[in-house]
DNA sequence: CGCTTTATTGATCCTCATCAAGGCGGGTGG
DNA sequence: CCACCCGCCTTGATGAGGATCAATAAAGCG
């Protein structure tokens, strides 16, 4: 089930910048993969806070996160906002932008984190001479359409307790895919953001957390986090 | 704001198999067409009720709805189900399989519909060939993205009479787009549906559209929906 | 025409939002 | 180094929005 509402496959890295949604799967030869390198060849770096793009931009790469965390919201004019998605070292950003060519929503960086600039139009254009890539670039965008999928049926169906157990869960497998601790490990993000992602005031996400600490489920101070009953946590998912 | 939680562009007709959504913004010379028009060749007729796909199935093909609607569901194994989407003519459907080969929801027909194949191994070697439709398949993919995003913002800070608001009035965006009136038509869903669609249960559904029409705003009986005040609509969604 | 599915409406309950107060912690400036 | 401040978190009390339970009505379908 946790597997169905957020798949995050295991992945490696590849050369140029460690792009593990970019390149694992897919088999290239030695040049192929030298002229993957060449398309991704900036990488900058953005502090704690810092923008990666703003809603309303002009479109022009994807970012592939090297190190570090992030947050991407929609602003919505009356003042509301809402966190869409939290992404980690691995990940590819910015996809929702291809449709209209403008961002739709802000990257915000929730750490110090280092990106590699992936130059879209010339990813399309090496993607057209080498299928393999181009049909790994058609599965990173259907992935992103099926873990939103999987978030709407969150949003959609499941109770405040049930949303934070499998959002925990989720955390915890994309760090372990990523070969960190997947039982402690701190929260990049306040309990306002998690709230938002998860249709939550903060309040309830606190009380929450406390409720699984006191029945023993997890260890929460702050942000550092420690799983203690990882069963327990997925058995609060399944049933209703 | 309307334009932001659910974007449908006007878009005419293409010669196989009106496929709106596939066609239109690119610009083909003759013998590109009908290498498009050849790989889209079967067209197949489901009855109301008739499954296009489920999940679990292998993947194959996209499909565009030259006539119809359908609507595509996730089944929980506890029993839950949330609906995902509501397609209609013109609107291309099975995106999600790409990343895994596997279909992860069912599509069914809530009435007498029918739909164009696409293979996608010969969609993905035809757009290596043919940039502007690579170009717009891409546009497609990240579409899809950008409508879930907004659906997660609807049902993360939407109260029942806004997330209902937006609904009919993207329903009536739609149907405008493809020439019906956007002031008069068939629901072709439930309550129960629409509710699962908007993360609510249909008695909130159907107590929400009877205030509605208390107010002025619609005239609804049973699945014959009439909107009286659009922007009264409108201005549901807007403050808070 | 009867049966089943779908929709409406009411009464009650429960989850979560809201409002409010206080505590912890980390950063800054004196 | 300490004091202060501000952002973040926790916890309590209360209330509202929507879920749930239930009964009836209406519509679609064979």
């Amino acid at each position: 089930m946790q597997q169905s509402v957020y798949s995050s496959p295991l992945k490696t890295a590849c050369s140029a910048c460690n792009l593990r949604e970019l390149c694992l799967p897919i088999e290239l030869s030695g040049s192929e993969m030298t002229r993957l390198d060449a398309l991704v060849t900036r990488k900058t770096a953005y502090r704690r806070g810092a923008n990666l793009y703003r809603c309303g931009e002009k479109f022009h790469s994807l970012y592939a996160i090297r190190s570090g965390f992030f947050k991407t919201q929609v602003l919505h004019e009356d003042g509301r906002e809402q966190v869409t998605g939290f992404q980690m070292a691995g990940e590819i950003i910015g996809m929702d932008a291809i449709s209209s060519d403008i961002h739709t929503c802000d990257a915000v960086a929730l750490e110090d984190s280092e990106v590699c600039e992936i130059p879209f139009a010339r990813l399309e254009e090496l993607s057209r001479e080498i299928p393999a890539l181009q049909r790994h670039l058609h599965r990173i965008l259907s992935r992103e359409i099926v873990r939103d999928q999987g978030i709407m049926l969150l949003l959609g169906s499941m109770h405040a307790e049930e949303r934070l157990a499998a959002f925990l869960l989720n955390l915890s497998q994309r760090f372990a895919a990523r070969g960190y601790s997947p039982t402690a490990f701190q929260l990049r993000m306040t309990r306002q953001e998690i709230g938002s992602y998860l249709g939550l005031k903060l309040e309830t996400v606190s009380r929450t957390l406390s409720q699984f600490q006191l029945r023993g489920l997890i260890r929460i101070q702050n942000k550092s986090l420690q799983f203690l009953d990882i069963a327990g946590l997925q058995a609060l998912i399944k049933p209703h």
